[in-house]
DNA sequence: CTTTTTGCAAATGATTTGCATTAAC
DNA sequence: GTTAATGCAAATCATTTGCAAAAAG
């Protein structure tokens, strides 16, 4: 299924940004198709259940999908890097303390900055950063029942 | 100087939270308190200036500030952990891309969280940090003029 | 065929772990 | 004296670098 809006197909996708579409480029996107937020290590276990690479290949790919703007790569506080596929939307971000699960937040405006400082110390300010800092339902009920539903969107650790 | 509102003696500070007042904790704090957003190397180089301490111990003492909320830890996506003393104000950071520069920016509210997700993913939120993005006064001027007064609050990578 | 990507190996850099020693209380 | 902190060494983990080999256009 096409993510969202504006589906455009990887090899397309990696056409417009004038990159040579390869076999672990394409399975980097799906993988992030398949599962936002996913650290390096997640990325380069999903790739390899369908595509042989070395660990390198796959950083290599993310920080060119990165560069090129294909991938957003954010970081929480005591966290890896993580990979998702939205880009631009400047959509924000809720993590779990407890587990680190991440969930999107989509932003008021859906352009960036989409928020201004109260001093920008001089400054020239393109983009605003939201994260949210909580607990997610599934840690919240960690001791109690184990079997309620997974809640959609929450993507874990 | 004592750090903006309510200022405590770092050993009283340490003794309210329970915690024993040693050398490399009291030149830690006094570290940051001269150079908030201080990453942990740097921090280990002021600490050495007037105290003989391992790396570890260093690193030791953030954790264990950090862990009882007396020092904050952030980490901009593609930096390293970096700590300051401003804690209970919930205040924001802006972050320059070409140098790493950081510095503070007052939040709205003083409280967290001080923003409401549009759509909390069904986790319980206590915070919302906020990151802006952009170039620092100095990295605009880099190639220009080099002796443009530097900006007061600014804290350079 | 030419240039970009990947693979591989080794290096780097931040951070953690485990345990013995030392210093606060 | 007890317990918490530190020092030290080694390990781990994420990530980068440099160059040769392979593959895309």
């Amino acid at each position: 299924m096409p993510p969202s809006s504006s589906y455009v197909a990887p090899d397309v996708l990696l056409h417009e940004h004038g990159l040579r579409v390869t076999q672990p480029r394409l399975a980097v996107l799906a993988a992030l198709a398949e599962a936002p937020h996913s650290r390096t290590d997640a990325v380069l276990a999903a790739v390899r259940l369908t595509t042989e690479v070395s660990t390198q290949a796959v950083y290599d790919v993310l920080n060119t999908l990165t560069e090129r703007g294909i991938v957003r790569r954010i970081q929480p506080t005591g966290s890896v890097a993580r990979y998702e596929l939205r880009t631009r939307d400047n959509h924000h971000h809720v993590v779990c303390r407890a587990c680190g699960a991440v969930a999107d937040v989509d932003c008021a405006t859906g352009q960036a900055p989409c928020l201004v400082a109260s001093d920008d110390s001089g400054f020239v300010i393109d983009e605003a950063e939201v994260t949210w800092w909580g607990v997610c339902p599934a840690c919240r009920d960690q001791n109690a029942h184990q079997s309620d539903p997974p809640t959609p969107g929450v993507t874990h650790a």
